[in-house]
DNA sequence: GATTGTTTGTGAAAATCGGAACAATGTCCA
DNA sequence: TGGACATTGTTCCGATTTTCACAAACAATC
């Protein structure tokens, strides 16, 4: 088990380490899309990763805009995971009139007047909603009218939003709250 | 059904219009702690909401520090989801010396080396991580010595801690990733 | 006060999920 | 070739979660 140190294979056992899954359920997740392992053997970790990749789409590049350029939507303008995803942003708005026009991390921020112009030009279909609270709903309506279908949603409140639009939201609220529930139940 | 237009009082069917729930689960959960509800009427809602935050544990107030005061650690030291929850930012930690000492939204960040110090004669026992992916590791084991016993992660890594110490994990890496499948999908 | 309509709380059924066990398939080595 | 060993893919089973269905409880109206 210890005597063939090479990365190139490695078995679902030592896969999952890593990871917040068992190895049973690696595998069977994994053999629902076909099974790419060798019995025996392992999962040649290359392949592993493309296969993985095309499962997911990250394989191709998407285009992705970030709609509100305030201390967050900066702060996800530099963040560095997206490219890991294979996601490029290409485009950031902002209604406030200072804000527009400056340029951070290499985009550009435009103004939301030119929101639907932009987004159908360049293709972006996935928005990432980081504007003040009070303002999401209005601001992600207009983004499903402008075609987008999916947005990650860092505002905390609940979208409503038309069928076909896939809202996620990053709620730290509720992970918050879970914690301090256990944080809770311990003391007790 | 459109007569009442109050407030006061709502079904489970209409406060879990704007949430993520079904009314059936919603009823269930609440009555899994005691029954707030009266039949044919609805939920008091001034009364679920203490009720509530009572569960969580948000009635009484959480001091939290923030770890990492780099982009992502600005922004939430401005966010404004936390008062909500209760949660009151005390302490802000990053090991640059060039950010050491300056003031964000009325918290000093202080440098790494206080950090025991200040968490145990604060009190505070949630911590959210907001440093860099290849630190996020030894800073979490760090905040598990200094006593910290939930943390809320940023970083897109996971954490191997002790246990007894709860980790939340912010993962827009994976909810991006879930979107990207939704949109692939729809496009077959 | 009886009746009607509404909504909660809950017990039972259905679906989903996760783990254990195991057969199938591969490598390695004599 | 054959046997020992390793690891996948899959089936089965128990547990958990979600949905369904409905009785109990309440308000309103006649």
């Amino acid at each position: 088990m210890l005597g063939k140190k090479r990365v190139d294979v490695a078995s679902s056992e030592e896969i999952t380490q890593f990871l917040n899954v068992t190895p049973v359920q690696f595998r069977k997740d994994l053999s629902y899309f076909g099974g790419f392992g060798k019995r025996g053997v392992g999962y040649d970790v290359a392949r592993l990763t493309r296969e993985i990749e095309r499962i997911l789409g990250t394989d191709a590049a998407w285009k992705i805009a970030i709609v509100g350029a305030g201390k967050l939507g900066s702060a996800l303008l530099g963040y560095s995971g997206f490219d890991e995803l294979n996601l490029q942003i290409v485009a950031a708005f902002d209604s406030d009139p200072g804000r527009i026009g400056k340029v951070r991390q290499g985009v550009r921020i435009e103004g939301a007047s030119r929101m639907k112009e932009i987004l159908k030009e360049k293709g972006i279909r996935i928005a990432v909603l980081a504007v003040p609270a009070d303002s999401a709903q209005k601001v992600g309506e207009e983004l499903a009218k402008c075609g987008i279908r999916a947005i990650l949603n860092f505002a905390p409140v609940n979208l409503i939003l038309p069928k076909g639009v896939s809202v996620s939201n990053v709620d730290m609220a509720s992970e918050l709250e879970s914690l301090i529930y256990k944080l809770k139940g311990e003391r007790a």
